[in-house]
DNA sequence: ACCTGAACACCGTTCAAGT
DNA sequence: ACCTGAACACCGTTCAAGT
């Protein structure tokens, strides 16, 4: 039997397998002891490549931010902040865990290069198109619908293990002459009246589309100001 | 000296007392035995009161849950989703942990009456102005607006405690030569640009008022189907 | 320089034992 | 019926000790 080479730990090879771990059996599974283990090394020694697990998080957290897409400047701005926004989910639904990590950082003090980037970024793309006033609230509509949606779809996901159970409370809690609209809506999410891609690209163009009326002076669209 | 006469330990006294804490201290602060320290018995004893920390989590948000506001039927469709939507979101402001707990429910083979009778409510103001297809995808851009929108402002909170080491590196970290835009921005947050409660509304008013375009079949509003 | 074992202060939860 | 003490199987993290 061949012995086992086992490559030197690095903070690389550690980042790398936790995301690993977190992707398969879901952040919550994911502890010093049980990474260890996974890299054939005691938890102790992970300490010597990470600072402590918040460290670990936030270092899992850049990787994924890596992974979204960033137009280039030939793009107009409401195509480069779409194609942005939905490469952004897609990492996040990649990995299940991150838009949480984002959300809810587990250690406020500390903010990630590449997220002033990519901020820098939207606001000079919504710069392109709106207003001073539509640039401040368009990035907060913006990013909270990608971080929210994100998380809102997540908390509705069917996973393969409760789908049985879902299934037999929802006969049991939505009778039809009870919850007559709930009991449509979820038969229609059954029945792919709207594909899931399609669900976080409608809000998304609300929220370009209303900025840009706005921006035009459209005064049918209400807003306080 | 008075001798402290307890009050008999009840479901709702844990759920009460775990609020007072999670409100207090943060989620995280909220242990079995902490809570059991806070009514004066041992954590073994809440066992009794409570099924497990699940369902202790679950009770909590079912109390916030109910401190949201249904308007009566003599509304507008829009004015009662937007008032809907604005005390919902108040509601998890008084309760920075129920929104988390709202979209990444304890224990997913449980959801409450509470919510679904939510979900029917909205599902039938939005039918009363709007399509078939756009009370579908209309929900879930509210939905994911209140939710999501929150747990954005909440990552974006600066807490007393932190705002020191924040500042600190703020000057540090946006120079304003390198990001001038962010630099811009975090100003404009500080001298307060736009109020925290008004961007709230912004997104909603965009996420309504796009619906209701696109009901009224405006060409402009370019949502793929 | 990196890894380890033992230890510390925490978790949620069970269960037999008390009243 | 309700509360408790001891116990179990877990956490993150520290630190002296090994190589």
């Amino acid at each position: 039997m061949a012995r086992k080479a086992r490559k030197p730990l690095t903070r690389d090879r550690v980042l790398r397998a936790a995301m690993a771990l977190a992707d398969k059996d879901g952040i919550e599974a994911l502890s010093m002891r049980r990474l260890g283990q996974e890299l054939g090394v005691e938890a102790m020694s992970l300490y010597n490549h990470v600072a402590n697990k918040d460290d670990l998080l936030n270092g899992m957290l850049e990787v994924v931010l890596h992974e979204m897409e960033i137009p280039g400047d030939g793009v107009h701005w409401k195509a480069a902040l779409r194609l942005h926004a939905v490469s952004a989910h897609a990492a996040f639904r990649r990995h299940s865990w991150a838009c949480q990590l984002a959300v809810s950082p587990p250690s406020l003090d500390r903010v990630l290069d590449v997220q002033i980037r990519q901020m820098e970024w939207k606001l000079a793309r919504l710069r392109d198109g709106l207003s001073d006033h539509l640039v401040y609230h368009g990035l907060h509509a913006l990013d909270s619908h990608i971080t929210g949606f994100t998380l809102w779809q997540q908390s509705h996901q069917i996973t393969a293990d409760n789908v049985g159970d879902l299934a037999a409370q929802f006969l049991r809690m939505f009778p039809a002459d009870e919850y007559p609209r709930t009991y449509e809506h979820v038969e229609q999410h059954m029945t792919g009246f709207g594909s899931d891609t399609n669900a976080f690209e409608f809000g998304l163009d609300l929220i370009l589309t209303g900025l840009e009326r706005l921006h035009e002076g459209d005064p049918g669209v209400t807003v306080e100001r």
